[in-house]
RNA sequence: CGGGUUGUGGCUCAGUUUGGUAGAGCGCUGCGUUCGGGACGCAGAGGCCGCAGGUUCAAAUCCUGUCAACCCGACCA
């Protein structure tokens, strides 16, 4: 391909609607246009890198048994509300309506329609199990879409569905899914780490994502680096803390309610009392669907609405409004607590262990000290309902976990028979007997992981592709394109580097050399060739790989063979 | 949806406080000079200042409404 021919505007300033370096540099080295909120239209470059994540994903799902096909984007109401997905999917789906009132949405996942498709032509336990996969616009409405391509209303998805008789053939769908999406990452040549993670809305009991490392990343990873357990905070399990050390023998003194006037926080109160906030009490109060709950913490927890969530197994849960608040416990925010406390009280499992603690005494501008669980209040249940937090232990082998940011670029399921039984997708066993198939489900961000290997391979310069997913391995920068030597050789060169079934950009374009040189580093070619006057004096050409400083002056006839050893050798996971 | 910020040529922004009829840099077009890290000169093109009302002799500027974008929170690939 020749520069003056390819389609990529490049941009000298940092547009202000990008905040992030993915979003900055998509746009800035041409990747990128944005249409409207969360919906962009894919230039010349973005379009190599993506089929290149394609392809990669392809050879690997097809190796792992999977097989392609193409579900439509437009899907009719009726088989959402077999699911019940309808309504349950809310304001993100993108609904639409034909010319005869017939509704449709534009399709966010495609669990229904993979599983009418199955349903009608797939009868036999011999026909199981099944893998079928594509890859296709998703259509989510978000409430927020940010970040450019991280999170899009219109993003590219690879969606697979298995099919399965029962729960082992489930496990072995999984597993082979599983260890795709490693050989995936691994050759897209990612920093990524597989978690335990929460299954959501999707459904389903068993779930692992695929994060990519990165600063920028919407969701935190709790790991841990001397067994590998990984999880999404949402999922992290805090081991049951034991009980702290001395505090098992401290005397247990007086309930005492004391005057705390303007104290409103966990930190008012401790640096009131003088006591690190981990001796403290903190409530909350939730409303789970209809009905006002209470949640208690030690004063230095964060709660994690997820396992709150999962707990009771709620729709709709929400921090409570403090007329409510007031109205049931008789006290504003700053001032509850769980003794006298009408409400169900869920603690988290560390609250267990407190002794002579502080905490609201549901009356405004009071404060008991000296609150003991069991003896001044008995919560209607102990839980794990926290943020891990770094330090804690490794709920594998104890050792203190880390935390970091990732981007969710991988996300697979295990549905069981969620889908099936709604929209009755059933085989007949060797017995002749009626079952439901068993299902999974896996996904991965196209769109998202090209910008996430962008917010992880960047520098001060632009992008530093990895060679396995670069819109071109190799690019030929002609010094001045106005001396006939040098477009000879850079020609010649082009052309033998094509033959040696290289990936070629050939900037022919009649520019200054500085600016000829800041595009190649914005967009981000792992090697270029500079062809200039000095190196043609001695029958040389300059080789400069972009994330390294300094250039090499290559004889001419070995240059080839030097390019193309370099980009095999990249190529290698 | 709540909180915050911003809408002025393709991009980045000034001008808004104190109303007087639109500017700069980059980019774009032409000519010339230049040519190894975003050159220089000259000459141009391009904006009813997000949109709709209102106040006023007069509105980018003041008022009301509305739309859009971005950031923080709840959702997710």
């Amino acid at each position: 391909m020749r520069s003056s021919q390819l389609f990529f505007p490049t941009l000298r300033e940092v547009p202000s609607e990008a905040e992030v370096v993915s979003h900055q540099l998509l746009l800035r080295a041409g990747f990128i246009r944005k249409s409207s909120g969360g919906i962009y239209t894919y230039l010349p470059l973005a379009m190599r890198v993506l089929h290149k994540i394609q392809q990669i994903v392809r050879e690997e799902m097809d190796a792992a048994g999977a097989q392609e096909i193409l579900m439509p984007i437009v899907q009719p109401k009726e088989l959402w509300e077999k699911s019940g997905r309808w309504s349950a999917y809310g304001d993100e789906m993108f609904r639409l309506s034909d010319r005869h009132g017939r509704e449709f949405s534009l399709g966010p996942t495609h669990e229904e329609v993979v599983t009418d498709v199955v349903d009608g032509d797939v009868h036999s336990y011999r026909d199981l199990p099944m893998i079928l996969y594509q890859i296709q616009n998703k259509y989510r409405d978000e409430i927020r879409p940010r970040f450019g391509l991280m999170r899009g209303r219109e993003f590219i998805m690879k969606d697979a569905y298995s099919f399965d008789t029962d729960a082992e053939g489930l496990d072995q769908s999984y597993e082979k899914m599983r260890q795709a999406y490693c050989r995936i990452f691994d050759r897209i040549g990612l920093k990524y780490r597989m978690v335990d993670a929460d299954s959501g809305a999707i459904g389903g009991n068993n779930s692992n994502e695929f994060m990519v490392l990165a600063s920028s990343g919407e969701d935190t990873i709790i790991y841990c680096d001397q067994c590998h357990y990984g999880a999404n905070l949402e999922k992290a399990v805090c081991p049951e803390s034991p009980t702290v050390e001395g505090k098992s023998t401290t005397k247990l003194l007086e309930l005492e309610k004391i005057a705390t006037p303007g104290v409103k926080t966990v930190k008012d109160l401790s640096d009131l009392l003088g006591h690190p906030e981990s001796d403290q009490i903190k409530t909350l109060i939730y409303l789970a669907d209809e009905e006002l709950i209470c949640v208690l913490l030690r004063g230095d927890h964060e709660l994690n609405e997820t396992k709150l969530k999962n707990l009771l197994g709620c729709n709709l849960l929400v921090m409570a409004a403090e007329s409510d608040v007031r109205s049931a416990l008789g006290a504003g925010f700053g001032s509850l607590g769980p003794v006298n406390n009408p409400l169900k009280i869920y603690a988290d499992n560390a609250v267990q262990h407190l002794v002579n603690v502080g905490c609201g005494a549901n009356e405004d501008g009071f404060h008991f000290i000296h609150v003991n669980p069991g003896r001044d209040f008995v919560p209607y249940a102990y839980a794990d309902l926290r943020n891990a937090a770094p330090g804690d232990p490794c709920p594998c082998c104890g050792r203190p976990v880390g935390a970091m940011r990732g981007v969710e670029v991988g996300h697979i399921f295990k549905l069981g028979e969620k889908y099936s039984r709604a929209m009755n997708a059933t085989y007949l066993d060797q017995s002749g007997k009626v079952q439901y198939m068993v299902m999974g489900c896996y996904g991965i961000g196209v769109s998202r992981t090209m910008a996430a290997a962008v917010e992880q391979n960047n520098d001060a310069h632009g992008m530093t592709w990895p060679m396995p997913i670069t819109p071109f391995q190799v690019i030929i920068v002609p010094v001045n394109a106005k001396k006939a030597d040098q477009m000879e050789v850079a020609e010649q060169l082009y052309h033998d580097l094509e033959n040696a079934g290289l990936e070629v950009l050939l900037d022919d374009r009649d520019e200054r050399t500085g600016v000829k040189f800041k595009d190649a580093d914005l967009i981000g070619i792992p090697i270029r060739i500079n062809v200039g006057p000095k190196g043609l004096a001695l029958g040389q050409v300059e080789l400069k790989l972009r994330r390294e400083e300094e250039a090499e002056m290559i004889a001419l006839p070995d240059i080839v063979t030097k390019v193309k050893n370099l980009v095999e050798a990249q190529l290698k996971p």
